[in-house]
DNA sequence: AAATCGGGGTA
DNA sequence: TACCCAGATTT
């Protein structure tokens, strides 16, 4: 195979496909019989969400909807209650819209196209790359907050990256893709597996790293994170978004329209819980008939 | 560049 | 408790 990777690491991308080739773990989407619509579907609902949760939800779903002319006509409150506790539903809704466009636009074939990946609802820089390289086994540059870590460790010489994606780390990231559709789509899965599965966050085991000899986190002796400083954790209790979880949770378990004096006791303030409602509603999450809540029906 | 948007598992 | 997770979109 070719390689563009520079000379002070040679085989880096090697090292990380015979390892990932021997080892890696057999998620539902990457079984032989998969599809384009069954990986972009994973990769969407892998948004920031860990992929053991994920699995359970994308069988039962791919299920349910195998393609996305069968996903473009499903009733919206039943893809909302599918979707469960994932988190961040309007992904769901932005999922529907896409295979809408899917259906209308590609024939009900998800395009093997970056730039067109990269117009459809709720697909981003990461997700348009990660379609093209592991549905379509081409050539792209995926870098998701694995790969992030493992360049900035064995390349960078850093515990972790900056809080924010730089464009300098894309143009690392783009230096290293080999340079053959193959290829480059291996070290794309073997890098992220790295990531996922030996090159935590939390406690790397290093010990357990195929490529501990190319890397210069290892090599500088392990110093601490540079940017520990600008780093702030991620509120919660009390948000907004805490609220809004609340809502849709009740709304999903309900098999119907829940009365509005219900939902006025899933939150105390009063006045933060409309809001809460007022955003949902906005979104397209849920809606309001009456005197009452539901998850949202499509009209005529 | 910064804010917003869920929720559960883990140390 | 705090941190993290195959990010995208809007401001």
């Amino acid at each position: 195979m070719t390689s563009t990777a520079p000379a002070h690491c040679p085989d880096l991308g090697t090292a990380l496909a015979a390892w990932f080739t021997a080892t890696a773990r057999p998620l539902p989407w990457r079984s032989p019989d998969r599809t384009a619509w069954g990986v972009l579907v994973s990769e969407v609902m892998s948004q920031q969400t860990p992929v053991a949760r994920v699995a359970p939800i994308w069988l039962d779903w791919m299920d349910r909807w195998p393609t996305p002319q069968a996903f473009a006509q499903a009733p919206t409150a039943e893809v909302l209650r599918a979707w469960g506790s994932l988190g961040y539903p309007r992904r769901a809704l932005r999922l529907q819209e896409c295979a809408r466009v899917i259906v209308d636009q590609y024939g009900g074939e998800v395009p093997a196209d970056e730039q067109a990946l990269l117009a459809l609802p709720g697909i981003g820089t990461y997700t348009a790359a990660a379609v093209m390289a592991f549905a379509f086994g081409r050539r792209s540059v995926v870098v998701d907050t694995n790969v992030r870590r493992v360049l900035a460790r064995t390349v960078g010489g850093e515990a972790l990256p900056s809080p924010s994606l730089t464009a300098a780390e894309m143009s690392r990231a783009a230096a290293l893709v080999p340079a053959d559709d193959a290829s480059a789509a291996l070290w794309a899965a073997s890098s992220m597996e790295l990531g996922a599965v030996v090159c935590t966050a939390r406690a790397p085991r290093c010990d357990d790293c195929p490529v501990t000899a190319l890397c210069a986190w290892r090599a500088a002796g392990y110093p601490a994170d540079p940017h520990a400083a600008r780093r702030r954790s991620q509120a919660w209790a009390g948000t907004d978004r805490q609220v809004r979880g609340k809502v849709m949770g009740a709304l999903r378990a309900a098999h119907g329209p829940v009365p509005s004096a219900v939902i006025d006791l899933v939150w105390p303030d009063a006045t933060q819980l409309s809001r809460c409602i007022a955003g949902l509603v906005e979104d397209g999450l849920i809606a309001q008939t009456g005197e009452a809540y539901h998850l949202p029906v499509e009209v005529g």
